[in-house]
DNA sequence: CGGGTTTGGTGTAAAAAAAACAATAAGCTC
DNA sequence: GAGCTTATTGTTTTTTTTACACCAAACCCG
């Protein structure tokens, strides 16, 4: 084999950190695999890029064969090629990752065949690969996003209160439940944004007074965002 | 050719986007090519990745075959796949920034060959490849980096003056001179955080009162940040 | 050697942002 | 309607950020 021909023994894929948010807990949405290598081993899903196919394209693939979902939040993270991290040749791997709302992921034809779960984040064993060197960098990445980006509203329902907001913030920054922030402080900096809007609708089904519901409002922050305004928690 | 095998008919290459700072001004060391495609045309400096070889590493190799350092400040800032991005064949390329003492670079043999020159930021043309969007990619991306990670240091010499630190921010971060940032605030703020230290000597050799010159502490820095510290400007 | 030129170096006050902190309101259950 | 649970709201203090102007030190040149 020529050197030039080594050079193209070689393959990439796309591994996909897909988080959710659920009862409170942040959550990644993982595969158990089922063939060698690491054959039973829980996974981030992934796949070998098509000769075709862009790299973000071979992401959004990933993801809608797995939860049906699409036009769902994605990112690119970072690319892992350690000349062993895979055993059975060079493959690097571009890690992207997803949020996309829990209630939302219908489980695919891919997804049983995979037996894919959500795991919490604080729950996760040891992967397969290394994906949990991927998973903890996607992990960080997704901490540094949620405070200076509008990212968190993607793991939530379209309405929802600020309470759960606030959780959310909590879970995914890993503070104590209602210890790390501030309820009133939070309320009032999420408000003066000015990117929530109140919703006519009230909380249903809960056994206490129930919360506003807000929504984010995307098009009022992109307004802002071109006079200069930078969204920061 | 089978399914399995057209996805080992690529190649993975590293491009790295090597920063310097002379003159009040941030550059960018490009290459002229020597051969096709592209001809003539400046480019990025880079290399397909060896199949036994880290992406780290291969970085650090387009790196010193270059300019004849090691051990400089390197990192990875995303990864390029789009299908079309390489005229002879299905290419990826993982780019990374570098940040260099220019005072410290030397010509090797390799950049002769390859007419490397430093370009000012604002002043490069247009380049080979996707290489102006990488370029710009991982502008903004030092521009994020300066103001909550002490690598501005990097593009220094050992020893600076406050004025050349701050112009240094100023030139990264393009803002006008003298008038982005305040000089008092600017020297409270860098000198509160306490990771400079004084040195014994003054500048020399200026037609003007002479500087202190202070030097970045790194040990410092890393026993503050292990206590909570985080750099911000 | 003295006046001019150039950059170096310094503090304070006002404004804005962040942090600390607790009582009342509203709906539900029984 | 009594009791439980969560929702909602403002003020004070502290910290951080911004705005702003003058004297000092060295060199140059005549």
């Amino acid at each position: 084999m020529s050197e030039v021909e080594s050079f193209f023994k070689s393959a990439f894929s796309v591994d996909n950190v897909i988080f959710g948010f659920d009862g409170g807990d942040l959550k990644v949405l993982l595969i158990q695999r089922g063939a060698a290598p690491f054959r039973g081993k829980w996974a981030l899903p992934g796949d070998l890029v098509y000769p075709n196919e862009d790299l973000d394209t071979a992401a959004e693939r990933v993801l809608e064969q797995l939860t049906g979902l699409r036009g769902v939040y994605l990112e690119q993270v970072r690319t892992f090629g350690a000349v062993n991290r895979h055993p059975l040749g060079r493959v690097i791997t571009v890690a992207y990752f997803s949020l996309i709302k829990v209630s939302d992921f219908a489980l695919t034809p891919a997804s049983f065949a995979q037996s894919a779960r959500w795991h919490s984040i604080s729950e996760v064993g040891e992967l397969a690969f290394d994906h949990n060197e991927i998973l903890d960098i996607c992990m960080q990445r997704l901490q540094r996003k949620v405070r200076n980006a509008p990212v968190g509203f993607e793991l939530l329902p379209e309405k929802f209160t600020l309470t759960e907001l606030q959780q959310l913030y909590e879970s995914v920054l890993n503070l104590p439940k209602n210890k790390g922030l501030d309820k009133r402080n939070f309320r009032k900096k999420i408000l003066s944004m000015n990117v929530l809007v109140e919703c006519e609708e009230m909380q249903e089904g809960v056994a206490h007074r129930p919360a506003k519901l807000y929504q984010f409002d995307r098009d009022r922050y992109h307004q802002f965002v071109a006079e200069g305004f930078s969204f920061d928690i």
